[in-house]
DNA sequence: TGGCGGAGATAACATAGGTTGTGTTATTAC
DNA sequence: GTAATAACACAACCTATGTTATCTCCGCCA
């Protein structure tokens, strides 16, 4: 206890108290290893739990009539996935690993347990729901609005951003466990033009393709060709605490 | 009292105790008319106050650095605005209004309370987030992988659905009161190209363009060209209901 | 130890959709 | 009643990105 992922994210908020702590803490009762590729669930499946993002990496997703598919949004530890499905009998999107991760299930109805015992983590957990909620809007004006090469480096800072959150520093050298294909799907581009636009910024020397994976060499330069902007990421609670009580 | 917009689409999802509609009519106190195109706030406004929409058409968009504008989305009577930013000190995109609309605005840490003082409401305004989230991803969808004739086709039909929620029944002629542009905004199109794309649909006797908005003939047409699956609009508290007690 | 599948690289070619530019109406503003 | 503006229409041309098709490299496992 107290090194809980979800308890770090959730105190990057707000101090909790003990009590609060250990609400949180009894939803990552029981944390289970997955191995690479498992696909958690499919669009359409019942959706009756949550999962927080112990370790490891994950990504949702939607299959189409034509074989493409479409990524929605990449979840890193801290993250906690199947929000989106809160209001749903079935899950609008599937959901796949892209490492071994652990993760811990907690089913729905336990949300709104958590919500009727604390009413600083209900205004948490909503907050969280508006931080995806301006994650997707930031992913679309990127697929609506912005080139190949603005795209790619776009979300690539705003993987490195997010991970600030839970490392405590990311250094400007950064690996992530994306493929081109994954980037592809996620920025509504072909993979053989991701290649394409990846060799430009291989060759401006902003990433790198190491064996595997991909390495940002120069975060700052990519947030540069992406005119990144990153207040979509910096929530703030103070707004809402002031009025919450404890 | 009782023919309040958000009680109306409140009750679409669950029966309200007394108690309850009076909670929500109070959100409600300050009906207010806006005329056309006025612009409600812009990105990076300090983001106060929500507003539920009792009568008119709104939508939200962000502005780029080119010139461009991308819409996100497009709201109806009976529509919160504004949740979005609910975790933000800052609007995380503009708001302007499409027709003559009546709004009522509300505080933001008004929310707080209400969740404090029911969790019925709270659970349904926490839905009513993962349903605003549901639509974006459709719309991401729509932007990533579908051609602009899938793209308007899509659009036009889910504004259709949505309206059903509120007007008791939608006939199979609906008239929108959206341009061309706002179109080509929204599906990171450009209004040639939406012009193009609706004159083909116009020659199908799909759509038809009035002196103004946009004419619907075919409902059940479009959904044929848009491939449209609406179970994203199909929200179901019961799921969670079992366990929010009044 | 070899074969197989996934990820990446690259080339040649094809096209959906963007851009620019010019008109026509229909509204609105004075 | 005329100017200014917003929406729509359509033509000609252009380009960013998609498609198809090889080839290589690497890791995996039978």
């Amino acid at each position: 206890m107290g090194s809980s992922c979800i308890v770090k994210h959730f105190q990057h908020y707000a101090p909790l108290s003990v009590a609060e702590q250990e609400l949180l803490d009894s939803l990552e009762k029981s944390p289970k290893e997955y191995s690479k590729s498992t696909q958690l669930w499919s669009q359409g499946d019942p959706s009756e739990a949550f999962y927080s993002v112990k370790k490891g990496w994950a990504y949702s997703f939607r299959d189409m009539e034509d074989g493409s598919r479409q990524v929605l949004d990449v979840y890193v530890p801290g993250d906690i996935i199947g929000l989106r499905d809160f209001g749903f009998q079935r899950r609008v999107t599937g959901l796949k690993l892209l490492t071994n991760s652990v993760l811990c299930a907690f089913p729905k109805p336990r949300l709104t347990e958590v919500f009727a015992e604390s009413l600083l983590l209900c205004n948490i957990f909503f907050m969280i729901a508006s931080r995806d909620q301006a994650i997707l809007v930031e992913r679309l004006v990127n697929l609506g609005r912005r080139t190949a090469r603005e795209k790619v480096a776009h979300f690539l800072v705003e993987m490195a951003r997010r991970l600030e959150r839970t490392n405590t520093r990311v250094a400007n050298h950064l690996h992530l466990p994306l493929t081109q294909t994954l980037l592809a799907d996620a920025l509504g581009l072909s993979v053989v033009h991701v290649n394409r636009t990846f060799h430009e910024l291989k060759e401006e020397k902003l990433v790198e393709a190491p064996n595997s994976g991909i390495l940002l060499l120069d975060i700052e330069g990519l947030q540069k060709v992406a005119c990144f902007d990153p207040s979509y990421l910096e929530e703030d609670l103070d707004g809402v605490l002031k009025h919450a009580g404890t």
